[in-house]
DNA sequence: CACCAGGGTGGTT
DNA sequence: AACCACCATGGT
């Protein structure tokens, strides 16, 4: 029986606090979140930063642009459409709310449920934003975490998505932690080998990270 | 050249 | 329920 809680503090011994999330405030979270889906982080940010440019960055502002202007604006990041329509979604969503400050003062629960009414926010990006923009203690189950827990040990390989949230979440328990859990996993998942299990050592012992496997197997 | 990046949706079997 | 194509730019 491997240890989450182990697991996690060996990940932030050796990769270091990971500083996420990289915003000024819950709403440029959120619109982080689903441009930054299938698509690197850097252009993400570059997306985000043309926004910011041009003082467009708010619900208000999102909720009412032209989506073929946003389309241009929001392009480095990729699937430009799909993305304008869907921060057009978002930023009517938020209005529609009364702002982040009226969902931020929801249960966790039904922020979830409301979160993933909206189009383009899945579990993952709702667990997210949950996360990074309100600061509650949800667990990110990403493709990364799934392949890391299998190559830790094969019963992770038939649980679910939701086993895996509430497993991890009995281990831990603060938002705080899991802030760091899930950009580590991340980070972690980067570093080692991506080649099927075949590799058999990744995540647990040396050769994909040195150093990593004495801490994550103590 | 192929493959991937901090997924989700809609359609088909 | 499991699979599939699609969305699209930028870096290795």
């Amino acid at each position: 029986m491997t240890s989450i809680d182990r697991l996690f503090r060996s990940w932030l011994r050796y990769y270091g606090p990971q500083g996420w999330w990289p915003a000024d405030d819950p709403f440029e979270v959120m619109v982080g979140a689903l441009l930054v889906q299938r698509t690197s982080w850097s252009n993400a940010a570059q997306a985000i930063a043309r926004l910011k440019a041009r003082r467009i960055l708010s619900s208000e502002c999102l909720a009412g642009i032209a989506e073929v202007e946003l389309q241009s604006i929001v392009e480095p990041a990729g699937f430009y459409r799909v993305k304008a329509h869907r921060l057009t979604r978002l930023a009517g969503f938020v209005e529609n709310e009364g702002g982040v400050g009226t969902l931020g003062a929801l249960p966790s629960g039904a922020l979830r449920q409301k979160l993933l009414s909206v189009d383009g926010i899945g579990p993952e990006t709702a667990d997210a934003i949950l996360l990074y923009a309100f600061e509650r203690p949800a667990v990110v189950v990403d493709a990364y975490l799934r392949r890391i827990l299998v190559r830790m040990h094969e019963r992770w390989q038939a649980v679910t998505d939701d086993q895996i949230r509430r497993e991890v979440s009995t281990r831990l328990d603060s938002a705080d932690v899991l802030n760091e859990f899930h950009a580590l996993a991340v980070a972690h998942g980067k570093s080692v080998c991506r080649s099927e299990p075949s590799c058999g050592n990744c995540c647990i012992r040396a050769s994909c990270v040195t150093g990593l496997a004495t801490a994550a197997t103590r």
